[in-house]
This record gives structure tokens, sequence and C-alpha cells, in this order.
DNA sequence: GTCTATAACGAGATAGAC
DNA sequence: GTCTATCTCGTTATAGAC
């Protein structure tokens, strides 16, 4: 993969543009021509670091992912317990909503049919290691106590990913990201029963 | 609007295959074309049903908000717990997703800010005929017991439609009901406490 | 590494015959 | 109501000069 030159005036990389479009336009909402223009470049030129528009789609999803990697890691590194880690990763989704943008794999993951083959590859490897990261999440805050649920870890994390996407995904029109929040609250509430991020917790059991 | 000329081969009309090729590529993912094809006519001829593809669009969501309204006004009329029309709801969702479909104006969230004013308008609208018709639903169940949940109706009603638009959104890629099944049955499980609905229930699946 | 120029194609849309 | 024919524009992508 090639390195990206760094444009002097804003700092905003070739790989930077089209991502942006990308989470806030969609995969088949955005052209070479769109990116090349924020860029002050022609298309030849963008060409030249990316032969096609698959290969500059995996690119994004291969930085994304990697980045993603890194913020889990970081989060794994402190010691706090699991339930802070889980609200840590839910803030991850709502840095992204604030830039009023949807998760580049939540909206791949709308475009799936339409993608090439290998980025749909790449999508899927995406949702799969964050299943598996908030699997060992979830299994750890068992321990620690500080988490509980129902069920299997493997389905919370689905329950978790399936719900931070869609509100990332139903907020986005109204361009309000404390409807996120309230759904994220909730979300979490479900998962910490002292329940001190919401009032008037449901008694479950004395 | 005009009506459609029923297809006498399938039955399918351009409604019909557009909804469908919006609901699994996206309105920036199917043309004129592709319409035209499987129906056996011209782009010219649907240019005469819908002068512009913003028209078709707005065509499509119309339809898509009536019909789920009318399924909604279907639930309503029976006189079952509340809780069981929150799983009716829900599996409306399922029905959508068994056919390899998105969502109609789940896919028009994400592509959002590509979309005509007009059909932006009807798809707030449509999410909130949605938490309109949910608010009630979960006061209906408060009072008659068969719905427990925390904070206000409102707040509930988005995690409901989140968690579901979410669930849909992430399935899609692992072709896997599966996954929403479980996504779903974890959530009306925390709107119903003594959970009698829900444990390992597979719906109508072969 | 970026440019101009252009190829090759598909998109949305229209005119006018039947 | 559907057709053929065409227009215009945008798209991805390439060739070759600088």
């Amino acid at each position: 993969m090639k390195r990206q030159p760094e444009q002097a005036e804003t700092g905003s990389t070739t790989l930077d543009v089209a991502e942006r479009l990308v989470q806030s336009r969609g995969f088949n909402g955005f052209s070479y021509a769109d990116v090349a223009s924020e860029l002050g470049i022609t298309k030849a030129a963008l060409h030249y670091h990316f032969r096609s528009k698959a290969e500059l789609g995996q690119a994004l999803i291969a930085r994304y992912a990697s980045r993603f990697g890194d913020a889990l890691e970081s989060i794994d590194t402190g010691d706090e317990p699991a339930s802070t880690k889980l609200q840590a990763y839910a803030d991850l989704y709502l840095g992204v909503l604030r830039d009023e943008r949807m998760c580049l794999c939540g909206m791949l993951a709308a475009e799936y049919s339409t993608l090439p083959d290998r980025m749909q590859q790449t999508v899927v490897r995406f949702f799969d290691d964050n299943y598996a990261w908030l699997q060992r999440l979830l299994e750890t805050g068992r321990v620690d106590g500080s988490l509980q649920f129902t069920g299997t870890a493997e389905a919370a994390a689905q329950m978790i990913v399936s719900t931070l996407e869609g509100a990332m995904l139903v907020a986005r029109p109204y361009r309000d990201t404390a409807r996120f929040q309230s759904v994220a609250s909730l979300l979490i509430a479900e998962f910490t029963r002292d329940g001190r991020s919401v009032p008037r917790r449901r008694a479950r059991e004395p």
C-alpha cells in the first residue's frame, strides 16, 4: 500500500477526504472528482495513488479497522472496570457521530451487496473483530462484577453493536447526538445493573 | 400520483421492483435501466410514470410508509397485551430481513445527505410516526403491566427503533436472520420482565 | 507525482413517432 | 403507454507529456 503525500494546506490526505465522503454520503455517493477537487489535484493524480475505486475503498476500510483496533487496544490497557470500558467503546461511536458521520463499516454494511468482493470480506472482518473484542470485555465484566447480562456474551456483543450502529443510523437525519446518547445510556444501563447512569432504575430483585 | 400498470408475467409493478432494488442496493445503487430491464420495458417508458428518479423515490417512501402504517394499525386492532404487539412490531422487521432487504427508510437514512429534500423530509416523517406509535404502545404496556422500562417512553421508543434497524443493518452481510432474532429477543426481554415471550424461541423458522 | 486530454461507458432525462 | 433515438452530463479509468 502506497504512502500518501501530505497536503500542506489542510493536512488532509486522500484517505482523510475519501473517508469523510464515504461516511457521510456512502461509497456509491462520492466520486474521484469529489476527492480530487477537495485536495486541489486532478482525478488522474488520484488514480496514480489508487488505481481503482475498489482499491481506494479497500484502503479506507483497512485504515479504519486498524485505527479502530488501536482504539480498542488503548481502552484495553487501562485497569478500569469493564463497565467503564464499555462506556468508552460507546464513546468511540459518539465521536464519529459528532462529526456528522456514520460508522464507515456501518455505511458499507448498508451498501454491502454493491461492494467489490474484497471490500465485502473486509467489512465482515471488521464486525467480527468487534464482536470478539466485546465478547472478551463482557466475559471480563462478568468476572469483575461490573457487567451483568443474560444469555451468551456472543449474543450480548451483537446486541451492543446492533444498538450503537442503529442509533447512529437513525440519529443522523435528525442531526441530534442527544438521541444517540439517550439510546447508548439505556443500553449501557442494561449491562450495569446498579444503573447510576439512568434515573429510576427498575427493581429486578431486591 | 399515477397508477401503475400491472405486469402480467410476474405481477411486479415498477414500485415493487424499484423498492426491492433500493432496499438491497440503496437509492444510489440502482438505475432506471435496472428497473426497466426487469420489467421488460424501456427507460423512456419508466420516465412516463415517474418523471424523475426523485419522484420515483418519493413514491417509494410514500407507499412504504403507508403500508407500514397499515401494518401498525392492524397490530393495534388486536386485544393482545402490549408485549405481544411489540413482538409483532419486531416481526415486521424480521419479515423484511428474511427477504434479504434492509428497511427502506433505514437504507435511506444511511444515504440521507445525498437525497432530494422532499425524500429527506419523508424519511424523517416515517421515523417520527414509528416513534409516536411505539410511544403509545409503551405507555399502554406500562398500564396493562405487560411492558416495563425505565425513563421516558420516547427514549424507549428510540431504543427499540435503533436496535431493530441496527440489527438488520449488521445481520444482512452475514445473511443470517438468526443474528437478528437473537438481538430482537434480547431487546424484547428487556421490556418484558417475566421473559416468557423470549427464551430461545425461533418463530416460524424452518 | 501531477498534469492535459480523452476514451469508454452509464446515468438521468427528453423529443417525437406510433 | 411504449417505443427509438438522442442529448448531456458524470463516472471510472488510461495514455502520454512534463
